[in-house]
RNA sequence: GCGCCGAUAGCUCAAUGGAUAGAGCAUCUGACUUCGGAUCAGACGGUUGGGGGUUCGAGUCCCUCUCGGCGCGCCA
């Protein structure tokens, strides 16, 4: 609604300026700073001062009388009626409107009542888009095979491109850590906010399968001292019988993920990433100790950027791995890969039961492996030969190598070298480079020479089901598939389409800012400039952890990181899985529902003892509130110092605080009902388009109204600290009225009415925040 | 060395070039026998790192300096 008043009003005071004179006016309108000085603002006669040579309050004046003039004429219905008659000439010329509240608030009224299906829905058709949102630029779509969401035929009402979210993205060797989460949450927030505003989305979690971190957790499997291996996997595997042994170990894998109790799910146990998190610093340091050591590594990557014969099974190649007869011997590289790849997959799985209780989903997994062995990368070097973007170099420190030149890009100009390998000298792909063929296929631009679209194979890789659109997501259970890739492009069940977005973001830590700019560069000289403009770097600062919270990680785990005087004395410190130094996701997790449930204990009281199972529903809705908001309160581009007291913190600008708005306020419905009070939204609009809405209350339905206009500016500027704060400001509004103004004993009828229908505009506005854009479950009770 | 990011209240952080720079924590003082105190009211707390500049208007843009962080691999 309000949008649509800024829209028109925009337009007035546009064809107000062109009447005096003023070539393509751009109007904006802001929010004044404070309610009583209106609720719409335009202060663009201050510029325009200079260039019409009178004063500023004159324009505005004038401005104002034109508008008045054109709005006199307007349809009892039309969305500028919605404003007072008028509007006041304020400081040194700014312009100030006012909504007609009652009649505001009742629209408000109908209008969320009539989009506010709890539980989300289809959003079908789509809603208008933001008109600050930046464009999307059509770049070279309709071509042949052109994007899946594009057409709609005979010309009906536009569906906007589908786009393209990448978003955690772990690496399969080991738990996911805050860091990931931070990620994820971001991801996640950006889905929900693109999706409300009515985008397709498509969310990818990309899964680098064959790089040597998977590779050393293989080698820990295969080849890390015994004792140091078996070390690792007490914890996790307890009852490894009485001579506990490396074949041993192979042998439970084997039979684990036979039963599929490789990966159990279960919150507060040890489960096989946990495992690997210890394995794999216990690797790192045996590279250090023993130079032997990193041609075990050596030899475990190649095997695995070879791969495995698809018939090969785990149980076979486990065998094979562990087989002594007649002797121990050399381990057949096809072995080594099948078990890389149960291992790959079986972190996989962790990752997406860690996320899922977040509430965080996803479409398809895009696997390195299937990017190597289905010629993505082989294609794109044809495209980047014939572009001529790559150049073999013949001498030099690359001699050998294939590289792509930044030289001619302002980009990189400065650098001292701005050459970047692609393809190596012994024949392999850099990182970059598997890349850039992945990112060309993420646009639907990796075609073969005849133009069709050089696609990757797909298969089911679990079944889910999300309660609402914040709940957790359970695999293994309802009707959602999620899909994997894989290399024969024949296995392509029905319904499994990706790839081809008019519009890709890249959820990639800071860090990676380099590699990302060159592959957006790579896009541009394959001529697909619009395109490399579409592909976003969603690029955010690292979590570090401070000294405070690595000291208690070594206090409660008795470990000693060996970090030095010097190290304790700096702001943060980075995470490091090599070391072994960082906070594990669900560990993190199991502690906030802990301390959730003890804060329900203490406020329970001496009443009748709650069922265990609700205080772990409410305590699971508040671990996640607390850790949601955290990630999503804090701007983007500022480095996540995290410190344990922090995030177990309920109270102030937290998740829960903004859940306890939502509980109170369904709370108040609850007895109104009981009493028999609690009217309708048709009663409570009638009511309040007849009344004089006082301040208060006028200002925190004005706030719930701006609501898609925060989201608009959230996704334009990626930064969702916006959107956190917005929904704090409207919680913060709703308990101060909650404590000035009671509904239940209002003092008559018509002020219940009027409190009534901000408390369930509050309502639904609060609840659709939180569960559809922050991800953040409501709980029924607190 | 070059590049990117940060520096705002004691602490952690907000603030599309716009009107009186805001929250939370911490400290202190209070809150109805009332819809739940994970709440609310109040107090205290600021030369927005320093210096120049642009602008009707600068925490925000430009230049410069200081401090801190991160990048700049035939790692991923």
């Amino acid at each position: 609604m309000l949008e649509t008043i800024r829209t028109e009003l925009a337009a007035a005071i546009g064809s107000a300026l062109a009447a005096m004179g003023v070539e393509a006016p751009q109007v904006a309108l802001d929010v004044p700073p404070r309610r009583q000085l209106g609720d719409l603002a335009w202060s663009g006669a201050l510029p325009l001062a200079k260039a019409l040579r009178r004063a500023p309050r004159a324009i505005a004046e004038e401005v104002a009388r034109r508008v008045d003039e054109a709005r006199a004429g307007l349809a009892a219905d039309h969305p500028l009626a919605l404003l007072e008659p008028g509007c006041a000439v304020e400081g040194p010329g700014f312009l100030n409107f006012r909504l007609r509240r009652g009649a505001a608030l009742a629209r408000l009224l109908r209008d969320s009542c009539k989009t506010a299906v709890p539980g989300g829905g289809p959003k079908c058709p789509p809603k208008v888009m933001d008109m600050r949102e930046p464009g999307f630029t059509p770049g070279e779509r309709g071509g042949p095979g052109g994007v899946a969401q594009a057409g709609v035929p005979g010309g009906g009402p536009k569906c906007p491109p589908k786009v393209i979210v990448e978003h955690t993205n772990i690496n399969p060797n080991k738990a996911a850590h805050i860091g990931h989460l931070r990620n994820a949450v971001l991801g996640d927030t950006l889905v929900r906010c693109l999706r409300y505003l009515g985008h397709p989305v498509e969310v990818q979690d990309y899964i680098d399968d064959t790089g040597v971190q998977v590779a050393d957790v293989v080698v820990g499997f295969l080849f890390l001292p015994e004792e140091r291996l078996l070390a690792a996997v007490a914890a996790a595997w307890p009852g490894l019988g009485p001579a506990p042994s490396r074949a041993g170990v192979l042998a439970s894998f084997a039979a684990r993920a036979a039963a599929g109790t490789l990966v159990t799910g279960t919150l507060g146990e040890a489960d096989f990433d946990d495992l690997c998190w210890d394995l794999y610093p216990r690797v790192t340091r045996w590279y250090e100790e023993d130079e032997s050591a990193t041609a075990r590594r050596a030899e475990v990557l190649h095997a695995i950027e070879a791969g495995f014969p698809p018939e090969l099974s785990l149980d076979q190649a486990i065998k094979d791995l562990t087989s002594t007869d007649p002797e121990p011997r050399t381990p057949n590289p096809g072995s080594i890969a099948r078990l890389a790849a149960a291992v790959a997959e079986a972190n996989v799985r962790c990752h997406l039961v860690t996320m899922g209780r977040l509430g965080i989903a996803y479409d398809v997994l895009p696997h390195e492996s299937d990017i190597l062995h289905r010629g993505f990368w082989q294609r794109a070097f044809e495209l980047l030969q014939a572009a001529g973007a790559i150049r073999l170099e013949s001498e030099g420190k690359n001699a050998g190598c294939w590289v792509m030149s930044l030289a001619d890009s302002p980009e990189f100009a400065g650098m001292a070298d701005a050459d970047k390998i692609l393809l190596r000298s012994n024949g392999t792909v850099t990182y970059t480079g598997k890349d850039i063929a992945y990112q060309l296929w993420k646009l639907g631009l990796l075609r073969d020479a005849g133009g069709a679209l050089h696609d990757f194979g797909y298969r089911a890789f679990a079944h889910f089901a999300q309660d609402g659109t914040a709940g957790p997501v359970r695999y293994g259970e309802g009707a959602r598939i999620l899909y994997r890739t894989a290399s024969d492009p024949a296995e392509r069940p029905a319904g499994a389409a990706f790839g081809a977005g008019g519009r890709v973001y890249n959820v990639i830590d800071v860090r990676q800012s380099y590699p990302q700019k060159v592959v957006k560069e790579a896009i541009r000289v394959l001529g697909h400039p619009a395109a490399a403009e579409n592909s976003i770097h969603f690029a955010y600062e690292m979590v570090a952890l401070t000294p405070k919270a690595v000291r208690r990680l070594e206090e409660t785990h008795g470990l000693d990181f060996g970090l030095t005087a010097e190290d304790m004395a700096r702001p943060f410190l980075e995470m490091s899985g090599r070391r072994g130094i960082g906070v594990a996701a669900d560990a993190l997790l199991v502690t906030l529902i802990r301390e959730a449930e003890r804060a329900i204990a203490e406020r329970q009281g001496e009443g009748a003892a709650l069922a265990p199972e609700m205080v772990a529903a409410r305590a699971r809705a508040i671990a996640v509130g607390a850790l949601r908001y955290q990630m999503a309160r804090q701007g983007r581009n500022r480095v996540l110092a995290f410190d344990f007291d922090e995030a177990l913190a309920f109270e102030g600008d937290t998740g829960p605080y903004l859940q306890y708005s939502a509980v109170r306020a369904a709370k108040v419905f609850e007895k109104l009902a009981a009493q028999g009070l609690a009217g309708s939204t048709e009663t409570d609009a009638g009511a309040a388009a007849a009344a004089a809405v006082p301040d208060d209350l006028w200002e925190l339905a004005f706030a719930c109204a701006r609501t898609r206009e925060v989201v608009g500016k959230a996704l334009a500027s990626l930064e969702f600290s916006l959107l956190a704060a917005h929904a704090r400001d409207l919680a913060q509004l709703f308990h101060k009225l909650y404590h000035e103004h009671s509904v239940l004993h209002a003092e008559d009828e018509g002020i219940r009415a009027l409190r009534r229908g901000v408390f369930r505009l509050f309502g639904a506005t609060i609840g659709e925040i939180l569960e559809e854009l922050l991800g953040i479950p409501v709980p029924g009770e607190m």
